[in-house]
DNA sequence: ATATTATTTTAGGTTTGTCTAAATTTTAAG
DNA sequence: CTTAAAATTTAGACAAACCTAAAATAATAT
């Protein structure tokens, strides 16, 4: 169908749009995508044509109903393979993606529900990112910034804005796991630092770190 | 480590080499891998750079050590990942081998030995070619091709010469799989077909199919 | 031994996806 | 409103892997 290139840009596009509003900038995906500027505008060129994205010279982009739906089957990929990964492969968390960034590229529909099916078709991936069906439907689980949150408050760590093999292994180094129940303690007005709590231990973390960690139920 | 194309090529070397001599011709090569003569003489310079062959104009290739441990890697992705849809993902043993020519791209040192070890290393893929270890050794299982059976003979089917879906669905629909004992009734002098019986029926069978099969333990 | 045929290699292109450097357009500042 | 800076696009190249057509070499047949 589409080339590993084109269904990089696809999915890139739709994080983009989610993260930023609509109207992507040629520059974002090329800092996502670790490519050059005129090397994204060619590619948008090519995905316009082939329908997948509205692009107007110099206005950015965004994904058309068929670009949406491509990316979220390539999505889709990715996060079942991490599945399988962690699941039946005993890989942890922060060693996954990379392997993912290649599975996700096999062409093979019945590849694909075959596996969803082996794994009893799981609805968040070891990051705690919603898994697209078979139509591209997600259910959706709303959660909270840490740094969204006031002094006192507490929730259920459910998941990563970033989900990077180094942002992983810092939380593994700090004992923070999904599931784990978190509660604000102090944020520190100087340099909005927040105190957390777990049910083990206390930390400090920056506010970098509080953005990046989602809770829900938070109360 | 090596291109998609690369792999492609040192594996169909390997088992050009089983199957004729050492020393494999340009044209046995583009015939296997599906492309022009003239690309394949590209790609033999290009491997005999990276010391994986050793070529010499005109004369074809064979492969250096490097060679043959990089290729039994990847028929051991190949392989493993077959066991891996048909064992787990329920795969008939028809429809894998498409997907794996894509899963065996995947580059992962611990990917693979992992999916080695939640198969139970297994020894055999589903269409009873040995899996190479780690270290590139696989077990030597010998075994007899019909057509060189006699009237009379019999052994259990172990594995097949052509793993192509088309052939393997002949075999579905002839009701034939590995693990039936097979026993010659007789040979036609005039067109060597073979009129063979199993546990639950009889068939005839050309001769070139009677090359595809082959069976150990016979006597 | 020579001529014909088959095989292999070379020469020159194409496509995909990338790059650098230069030109253009947009945005932000003064 | 005009200019400087930033973002984007164009122009021209490049590497990988393929292609066709032509040239070179090897194998075969008379
Ligand atoms: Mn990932
Ligand atoms: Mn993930
Ligand atoms: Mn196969
Ligand atoms: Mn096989």
């Amino acid at each position: 169908m589409y080339s590993q290139a084109e269904e990089n840009y696809l999915k890139t596009i739709y994080t983009l749009e989610k993260d930023f509003g609509n109207e992507v900038s040629t520059n974002l995906i090329a800092g996502k995508i670790k490519t050059k500027a005129s090397s994204v505008t060619d590619m948008l060129k090519k995905l316009a044509n082939k329908e997948l994205v509205v692009y107007k010279k110099y206005q950015g982009v965004y994904l058309t109903e068929l670009g949406r739906l491509s990316a979220l089957k390539v999505i889709r990929k990715h996060r079942l393979w991490e599945c399988f990964l962690v699941q039946k492969l005993q890989f942890n968390w922060d060693e996954v993606h990379d392997i993912a960034e290649q599975l996700e590229h096999v062409k093979s529909e019945a590849l694909i529900n075959k596996l969803d099916a082996f794994l009893k078709f799981p609805k968040l991936d070891p990051h705690g990112d919603p898994i697209p069906d078979a139509h591209g439907r997600t259910i959706l689980n709303k959660s909270v910034s840490i740094s969204d949150m006031k002094i006192g408050a507490a929730g259920v760590f459910v998941g990563v804005r970033d989900s990077s093999s180094t942002f992983l292994k810092y939380l593994n180094k700090k004992n923070l796991a999904l599931g784990d129940k978190i509660k604000v303690i102090d944020i520190e007005p100087f340099d909005s630092s927040y105190h957390i709590e777990t049910k083990t231990h206390r930390l400090v973390i920056t506010s970098n770190v509080a953005e990046n960690l989602y809770l829900k139920n938070v109360k």
